[in-house]
RNA sequence: GCGGACGUGGCGGAACUGGUAGACGCGCAGCGUUGAGGUCGCUGUGGGAUUAAAUCCUGUGGAAGUUCGAGUCUUCUCGUCCGCACCA
């Protein structure tokens, strides 16, 4: 039964040069794809370009060149080095991103998503990268470090563009559920990114200015329990109580805390009543209360909340039981009986929770709640090598965002980039127009979209990448979602919690049929390969040789030391240029070796015994075809339709590892029994079950026969 | 701390719904071909007992359980890797 089948890799970045976690990915996606071809299937298996973004500009800058030039040369480049792969792609579908024509067409995106109340701009605190100089999406931030660049991120207060992916968070969390041949780890990693939690929102008036204080928290139940508020530092409210030389005061104090984790917190002069009871409420500005979530604010029950009690002992704050539990296991955060609560007593947790719930929406104090960790994701990027965001400002400091009309804004190809931050800034010639509506003069947007904009819809451009609009809807409820999605496990969060709103997002405004954009993802193992040092230096493993039981460098003979599997990085020079393989082992070697030993998904190491071995398996099926022809019996009927019937099942569980195996069986028995095929009907079938792993010998076999 | 994945020879890893554990590869050992090496061919290779064969014992991190039968199912426990982490 044909149907269709989108086969999908990761896109890369031009970066220059193909390298073997490339080879490895594309060479499963291809074994995928040849074989759904075989099939009769209706294959798609595309590959573009993720061509904007940070390195090209760096690199403009430190050659000399353009990152236009440096981008397309690369590309070629890259392409070259892709086709001596035997990779079955489809490059009538090519794209790059950094074209006119394919940004152009997102820039019609940004409109549709701008007039469904999806893409808005706000006055924001965001994380600055001081080394990019340029804003990071919440996403791009790791560990408090930029995701490339490992600065430490700064906060700043900018006007920026926001994309609303917020409106998706319940969808979005509820559909990976339905996303059955996705990674456990991958979705998990989704789910803790959104970050639901339900509880309930509870307004605290405060006394001095009959002003209220929301906080959000999901243990409502403990609310007789609290003996403080605290609030971010960044909190609106600090603003309006203290002057701003106290603000930084403050700041500085908190950011010399030695330990991360210590508590730290500064009287503010106003105070909350208690919603419940008359009581007056402290409130603090704490070091450890996020401002980015919830509502940065909360109120502190020591006796039940791990914080709140280190809190309350540095600080001397009544701590109040409101749940049984005996004194020494204070805090206590989990199950009882509520107790010094008048409304509550006697109840557990739950009914607590749903109880005192009631009673907030009766006194109108407050409400259940949900809350998400995700954020609105930023988009705006104060860089010149990324696609411009169709939007003018007025000298009077009005925005308009553009009519498809107006479009394509192009991105000056005259530019220059020596100075510091975005260099579109000062390139008036294109900044400075007239506003085709008003007559009047306006300036464009200068900063540029995120580069996980461009890459959130690229597999819908895929479907027709000459259309003069983006896309074509029958298009896209035929031929999506992806089938097969191959790709690193880095971006799990990022580029697949982006592309999956896009997918909605454009769903909703279309009318489109699709609700994912990746049916199953299937994310592939690094390769690893030992590393090798000299007293003061990594070195590459083919500068070192083996002498007397010894490692020493080739050149200078210095001893050298041999260091664990890890990940091949440049920096560590543990390195293996596919070009050199290609020429060393040829094509099909390198092919199977990328799938032979580990299962796809787990890590690879890269071993010369290894890729030596797979040499002398290509060699071996050469000389068996060589062999003059004789006779044949039942059993080997059997044997080979076995072997087919393997090689599919393994192909379709992505249990690559176990086709090589498939194949080793197949001809130890053939030989073990000097069963010699040639050009018996049985070759063919076995040629056909080569053909999507070794593409190249299949055929030259076949030839041959 | 929370969450996820996993634990099988010297190594990478097989074992479909419980049914001969270790397929297949690497490495290693012996022999042969070649004879500089690599390639190539044959044999052996979980551990232990036995001169050897036959044979026996033991064996999937550990402990207990279900079952005629457990690498696989259940409970507990130990360990490794990964992700998130002051998330109220």
């Amino acid at each position: 039964m044909a149907s269709k089948k989108y086969i999908l890799e990761m896109f890369p970045y031009p970066s220059g040069n193909i390298h073997m976690g490339h080879v490895r990915n594309y060479v499963i996606g291809d074994i995928c794809a040849r074989y759904h071809k075989l099939k009769g299937d209706e294959v798609i298996h595309p590959m573009g370009w993720d061509a904007f973004g940070l390195p090209a500009e760096n690199a403009a800058i430190q050659f000399k060149t353009h990152p236009q030039d440096w981008t397309l040369k690369n590309i070629k480049n890259m392409k070259d080095q892709l086709q001596k792969l035997d990779l079955d792609l489809d490059w009538d579908r090519e794209l790059a991103t950094c074209n006119e024509d394919y940004y152009k067409h997102q820039q019609e995106l940004f409109i549709d998503l701008y007039n469904a109340g999806l893409a808005y701009k706000k006055d924001a605190l965001v994380n600055w990268d001081p080394v990019d100089q340029t804003v990071l999406a919440n996403e791009q931030v790791i560990d408090g470090k930029g995701w490339r660049t490992g600065a430490a991120v700064e906060k700043k207060n900018l006007s920026q563009w926001f994309f609303k992916i917020t409106d998706y968070a319940e969808e979005l969390l509820n559909d990976l559920d339905n996303l059955e041949l996705w990674p456990e780890k991958v979705k998990t990693m989704q789910k803790n990114w959104i970050g639901k939690s339900i509880g309930a929102e509870i307004k605290f008036k405060i006394i001095e200015n009959d002003v209220f204080l929301n906080v959000f928290t999901t243990r409502p139940d403990t609310i007789y329990g609290a003996s403080f508020i605290a609030v971010s530092i960044n909190h609106p409210i600090v603003k309006k109580t203290l002057d701003k030389k106290k603000i930084e005061n403050i700041k500085n104090k908190f950011s010399k805390i030695s330990h991360e984790k210590d508590k730290m917190g500064v009287q503010i002069p106003i105070h909350c009543k208690h919603p419940l009871m008359d009581k007056k409420i402290p409130v603090f500005i704490a070091n450890f209360v996020l401002d980015n979530y919830g509502e940065g604010a909360i109120f502190g029950c020591p006796a039940h909340d791990e914080r709140d009690y280190e809190f309350a002992k540095k600080y001397s704050l009544p701590i109040i039981k409101v749940i049984e539990c005996d004194d020494d296991a204070l805090p206590y955060s989990g199950d009882g009986v509520l107790i010094n609560s008048p409304l509550l007593n006697g109840l557990n947790k739950d009914d607590a929770i749903k109880e005192i719930i009631k009673i907030f929406m009766k006194e109108k104090i407050g409400n259940e709640k949900v809350n998400y960790k995700i954020r609105d994701w930023g988009v705006s990027r104060q860089r010149y090598w990324g696609c411009p965001i169709p939007v003018i400002y007025y000298e009077n400091g009005d925005y308009r965002v553009l009519d498809k009309e107006e479009l394509p804004v192009i991105l000056p190809y005259d530019i220059n980039l020596k100075g510091k931050g975005n260099a579109l800034i000062n390139n008036d010639e294109w900044r400075k127009i007239i506003c085709q509506k008003t007559n009047k003069i306006a300036y464009r947007e200068t900063d540029t979209l995120d580069t996980f904009v461009d890459s959130s819809w690229y597999y819908i451009r895929f479907l027709n990448n000459k259309l003069t609009k983006p896309f074509r809807k029958e298009d896209i409820n035929k031929m999506l979602p992806v089938d097969k999605y191959i790709g690193g496990i880095e971006h799990a969060i990022l580029h697949l919690l982006y592309s999956r709103f896009f997918m909605k997002a454009l769903r909703d405004i279309h009318n489109l049929k699709v609700n994912e954009p990746f049916q199953q993802l299937f994310t592939q193992g690094m390769i690893t390969h030992k590393t090798y040092k000299t007293k003061n230096e990594w070195i590459m493993p083919k500068d070192v040789m083996l002498k007397n039981g010894k490692l020493m460098r080739v050149d200078t003979k210095e001893i050298v030391t041999e260091g664990p599997s890890e990940k091949m990085s440049k920096s560590k020079k543990n390195v293996i240029e596919p070009g050199e393989i290609l020429e060393n082992y040829g094509i099909d070697a390198t092919r199977i070796f990328m799938i032979s030993d580990s299962p796809p998904d787990r890590e690879l190491e890269w071993t010369d015994d290894g890729i030596q071995s797979s040499k002398n398996l290509i060699h071996r099926i050469e000389r068996y075809f060589d062999q003059e022809k004789n006779n044949t019996d039942e059993e080997t009927e059997r044997r080979v339709e076995r072997f087919i019937s393997d090689i599919e099942k393994n192909i379709l569980a992505f249990s690559l590892n176990k086709c090589v195996a498939d194949i080793y069986t197949l001809f130890n028995y053939l030989e073990k029994n000097k069963i010699f095929l040639y050009d018996n009907i049985l070759s063919k079938k076995i040629l056909i079950c080569l053909f999507p792993i070794l593409p190249k010998l299949s055929l030259s076999i076949n030839r041959k026969l």
